[in-house]
DNA sequence: CATTAAATGATATACGTCTATCATTATCAC
DNA sequence: GTGATAATGATAGACGTATATCATTTAATG
């Protein structure tokens, strides 16, 4: 027996096509005896309509808008760089995704952008959130019409959006303890932890420090955290500094960026017994942590695998718009744990061959 | 200006729609003449077949066989569980998936059911690999006709399938060195290390054992392997054993199955103050893992993430039988480590509601 | 009962591809 | 040139849905 197609919606209900279409598509206009008959046959039949005809017959696209921010180098400069190769492939699948560019933690621009996506027709936002009442506000007007909303990296309220796409962030600050607990797994000494961070202010550095702290406190030693603004000169003066105020430091969890300003800090101390220098625990994977965990002065990164988030948000935004109900496991993003000897390949920078 | 359809080729080749099809399609009977110009017409509009609609016309029904061993419990029971969940939704997307149970680590029966599911009408395959000359030919005879083949978990000979779905064993070992390096890193003592594995002749075993010993090797001093045949008990014996005979073990890798005994043989030693005891690193995420290492007996867990790999392949294969180019990446998995307390929740065991 | 509005049915076209049939044209051997 | 074969063209129906039009039936109102 072959999959129920609305015909046999119809005849089960005892109507026209035309007037099951009417209840399918919500068009109006239906008596509620029909309303009620139409719904029961689709029930009972298990009806689904078939997506690929739909979207067939509507000549569908899905236009999808992408707002990332424009910081300069760093993690979203590579998830850019990610989601314009992947462009041509979403093509295939009748996707047309636009990419704008947004002030990073600038919650009246992000607001601006998105109100501008929705005015220029789209069917789907991908955002990285700015926790603010003005974005809160901007997502609402979307969401008012019914366009899916995807949060990316950052999630905002859960009443902002349909869908997180990315990692557990209190989950990932636990896993840094871990790592710098199994570091200290075989040592008597009582440990003593450094945070460097770039905000309390943002959510996700918050949360990885509260997870980390979580985890960490009743066994270690936990400095005041350095708040660097995620600015690398800074936290290299910041840390040089307290490296020097501290010599017992025995591990640092880097929980924001700037990484080049931790390497500076670090290296300069030269690189005398290994034994004795802290452990280090970083985040994302990049040029910048490869070298370092290659060289020595990391030991370990945890990486949130943008591809993979980039790939999971675009289908989260498809199930929606499809009308589909999202599976719980839709967002979660499990992150990487990288060591000097199990880094992956660098990816392959070239662009699309061809025009 | 919207996608080229094969009556745009075909108006540009100068041909008609007919032959134009004929050569889409490797009908036949078309003159070479026509066949070029087509060609040439597809490449200069980048013309891309419509798959949603070819299907639909089609009426297409993917359907593919996957084979998993029928070991009870442990992990394949974890990944036909999920795989049987799966099933609904992959019906939606005309995916019509057949699970085949097998006895692990039998060739002949192996390469037996794939020859049935071939006989019995099969659009792809997907097949935990066992390295041997039956499995090889069997596997080749699908591929004859053209049945794309995807390895799950245990990959086979590079000629054997298409694209293999899993992680890479050799780097999953080095993670394992790595996690143990870690522990031993603020620790001047030299380790000494006990490898405990199923069998040196499984592929996925002696991988990740070679790649723990490339990064271990000249650090520490690493002891013959058990080989425990993943029999529980057995383990229980030969790790008791090598424990009493060996008091200054620093740290364990346990790389195959077999779990339990491995927590009987450690559990019986008594918890003592845990900084004396021998780091415990092991695979797989299941109950007993998760118990372990709740209890502290386990320090870190390598997960290959079967939920993940199964929509991967499954995808693959989608991929593979449309006739699109597989990207690279496709069947990459890198493994999560799980620890103490970044442990993802127990996935819900409930079966599907409804009917 | 007549009048108007609401609800429904019947039907046609479109989306882009697949498949099949049949008529037409080109090509070859002899 | 004749006949046979190969290549091509023209066309129609199907897949399941979306959308629109128009005619018809049903219900509501006075």
């Amino acid at each position: 027996m072959r999959k129920p197609t609305l015909h046999d919606v119809a005849a089960e209900a005892g109507v026209s096509y035309a007037t099951a279409d009417r209840v399918l598509n919500k068009r109006g206009g239906v008596a509620k005896k029909s309303q009620t008959r139409v719904e029961a046959a689709i029930a009972k039949l298990g009806y689904q309509r078939d997506i690929t005809a739909a979207n067939l017959s509507r000549r569908r696209l899905y236009r999808f808008h992408v707002l990332l921010p424009n910081a300069a180098g760093g993690f979203f400069a590579s998830l850019r760089q990610l989601l314009s190769e992947q462009e041509e492939a979403q093509r295939k699948a009748r996707q047309a995704i636009t990419i704008t560019p947004v002030p990073p933690f600038d919650p009246t621009a992000l607001a601006l952008e998105i109100d501008r996506a929705v005015g220029a027709g789209c069917d789907g936002l991908c955002v990285v959130a700015v926790n603010h009442p003005e974005v809160s506000a901007a997502l609402g007007r979307a969401r008012a019409q019914s366009i899916p909303v995807v949060t990316l990296v950052a999630d905002s309220a859960e009443g902002d959006r349909d869908c997180y796409v990315g990692i557990d962030n209190r989950t990932a600050g636990r896993t840094a303890a871990d790592l710098i607990l199994l570091s200290h797994r075989r040592h008597a000494q009582r440990g003593l932890i450094l945070p460097v961070m770039g905000s309390l202010q943002a959510r996700d550095h918050a949360e990885r420090y509260a997870g980390f702290c979580e985890v960490v406190a009743d066994q270690m030693a936990v400095l005041p955290p350095l708040e660097t603004g995620d600015d690398p000169t800074r936290l290299n003066q910041l840390l040089t500094a307290a490296l020097a105020a501290e010599p017992g430091i025995t591990g640092l969890y880097n929980l924001g960026a700037g990484v080049p300003g931790l390497i500076a800090a670090l290296d300069h101390r030269g690189s005398d017994n290994i034994a004795g220098r802290p452990v280090v625990v970083s985040h994302e994977l990049c040029n910048a942590t490869r070298k370092a965990v290659a060289d020595g002065l990391i030991d370990a990164v945890i990486d949130q695998k943008p591809a993979q988030e980039l790939s999971q948000a675009l289908a989260a935004l498809i199930a929606l718009s499809d009308g589909l109900a999202l599976d719980p496991t839709a967002g979660q993003i499990t992150p990487a744990v990288h060591f000097k000897h199990n880094m992956p390949p660098q990816p392959a920078a070239g662009p699309n061959k061809g025009a």
